[in-house]
DNA sequence: TTGAAAGCGCTACCAC
DNA sequence: GTGGTAGCGCTTTCAA
């Protein structure tokens, strides 16, 4: 039946009102030039026909959306989710809608929905981009203004704001070999990626500080993808001199980690501690309580947001601004899951200081 | 310098091809009247100027935006995310962009949020309401057709797409039974809400069918947030006869009660056992593992947008059409949380199928 | 088969 | 201060 209810114009409240469109559309832009007696009489008509504004209309002519895209890789992973949430915050409270696009950790797709969301004449875009070294160089690049978050691929330069995964890599690191670890491995991710490689550099430093060596088949690749922390967790424990700590470089490849433990039955923090890359809600209720590095993934959402708004704001024009990089500060949270080796066949020596956190 | 790359229109397509704007238009749209000599030739000089249609200025005219919005109240849930990614993945493949709102499990916001979505015409809406019961009744729901998933307010008639939540909450209720349980607690999410409600009408009808009673002090009123799971777990550990066996009717809430376990040290599975609805990737890396009522999220997004795409095709007509509503099973994850019950003052008596799943 | 022109709902300019 | 009107980029008659 009423279908087409409250679709007017408008010229529909222009009518009612007894003004002209030109004073209704000053109405809504809150013109401070119009009458208060106008202004009344509009609202009122507005509210009469309980009339909602084109913003399709009002986009192609002012040309901008006040809506902008977010495109991550996986919109089932938590970390994201939470990002999600604090660009969410933001936008709303800046008046803009975010499109989500989920580009499934696939080059091509991300940059399907880059164009898409070109097409839409979304006014910024917020890039958790995928390892693919090319797809940062696609000409979408040039046509809005994009933040990137979380990852850089190697060799990008633009505004980006992410976790100072270094020094965070670094302190967790420095924890384990407070415990007393000496045998120490690393899972890592795509070395493509900025998180992935900072973090292993980070491990390194601690190493070598300490002057601990990182033998080759204790550094495993992975891919931040649950089955590669599996695999590998796999092959370290099965190695002849297997270590007595593994670091993981992010939550899934834990998860996978952890999958790996259970199944060949080696008891953590007993035989190997664990430390994870990425908190969540769920990270306390492990078994046992895993100690992770906790990125501030509220706060880097709402960081990229309101950097890409103040590049939306400088006059719509250059964007070519400044290259600003957010590095965002990471915690440490240590529970359960990592503990001084156990007689791991080398010396358990000097004082071990399980409680530092510095 | 190069700030307006690229923002090409179809006229200028027109003019570098040779042939009118309605022939351009044509191609885009794959008119078959267009000769191929012709369509080779636009497409030619599209690919030349990396031409991009604007879809904010076709949408104004076909009345049409290939947009939907998804209204949830926290896209931190990961019951929430998995159906989002349903959602997307089917949307992509339509052609469809999804603007995403989160509502804060917050009826105003909501409200707002539908009002936006309206004023962004776009063609349908997915909403997963909070529990406000005036919520529904706005003029939101008159404008375009919106399909609820997970949870509808009671006395909302519409189409839907949720669990089976009556089914699946019998089900796991009897597998508490089988297990020897006489004593059994639940949490209760918002009763104003379907999957709340539902969930403990299954409950209460297992117990019936048993000749089970349902003291008052074990029929805990949570509200589906992990606080209340909290809260309600310590008043019930704390009772004079506490239950042997506590139903959590979702993941937050179990969240929570674990808590409470943890704080007042009763172990589980021997203490108590619990029973939480909703699984997630990270349930069997509980302490214990949990046993969970796992809704088939991902396919809940999936079945809610084509049923929202098909009101869409429907000659953008009589929305009025079908109330579909559809009940999508759960499936009971039997892990170690759920154990019979421990000496618990009372018979165990009885032979004890642990085993069962039916 | 192709092209010219009207118009989607709004804003912004200019004349009153 | 207010109103008439051109035009944002596109689709879609209708005429040629």
């Amino acid at each position: 039946m009423c279908e087409e209810v409250g679709l007017y114009t408008i010229r529909d409240i222009a009518r009612l009102a007894g003004v002209s469109v030109a004073t209704v559309s000053g109405v809504l832009n809150n013109k401070p030039t119009i009458k208060p007696k106008l202004v009344a009489r509009v609202k009122k008509a507005m509210d009469a026909l309980d009339y909602h504004p084109d913003h399709v209309a009002r986009s192609l002519r002012v040309r901008r959306t006040l809506t902008v895209g977010i495109v991550i890789p996986d919109v089932t992973n938590p970390f994201f989710t939470d990002v999600i949430r604090g660009v969410e915050q933001e936008a709303q409270s800046a008046g803009y809608s975010v499109i989500l696009c989920d580009s499934n950790e696939d080059a091509e797709l991300e940059r399907r929905n880059l164009a898409i969301l070109f097409s839409r004449r979304v006014d910024g875009v917020l890039l958790a981009p995928t390892s693919s070294p090319s797809a940062h160089e696609s000409r979408m690049h040039q046509r809005f203004p994009i933040v990137v978050i979380d990852r850089v691929p190697i060799g990008f330069s633009g505004p980006a704001v992410m976790t100072d995964n270094f020094a965070a890599a670094h302190e967790g690191t420095r924890h384990l070999i407070k415990l007393g670890h000496r045998r120490i491995a690393i899972i890592t991710g795509q070395l493509a990626l900025s998180s992935g490689l900072d973090r292993l550099e980070g491990f390194r430093k601690a190493l070598q500080e300490e002057r601990l060596a990182l033998p080759d088949e204790y550094l495993q690749h992975g891919d931040f993808q649950s089955e590669s922390g599996y695999r590998c967790g796999l092959d370290l424990l099965r190695l002849p001199s297997p270590p007595t700590a593994v670091f993981s470089c992010n939550n899934k490849m834990t998860l996978g980690l952890m999958r790996a433990l259970r199944e060949v039955h080696v008891i953590c923090p007993d035989a190997v501690s664990v430390l994870g890359f990425d908190d969540f809600e769920w990270s306390a209720y492990f078994n046992p309580r895993l100690t992770t590095i906790a990125q501030p993934t509220y706060e880097m959402g709402k960081q990229a947001m309101q950097l890409l708004l103040r590049r939306l704001q400088r006059s719509d024009g250059d964007q070519a601004g400044t290259e600003t990089v957010l590095r965002l500060k990471a915690e440490l949270r240590i529970r359960d899951s990592t503990a001084p080796p156990f007689c791991g066949g080398e010396e358990i020596k000097q004082f071990v200081d399980v409680s530092t956190q510095s």
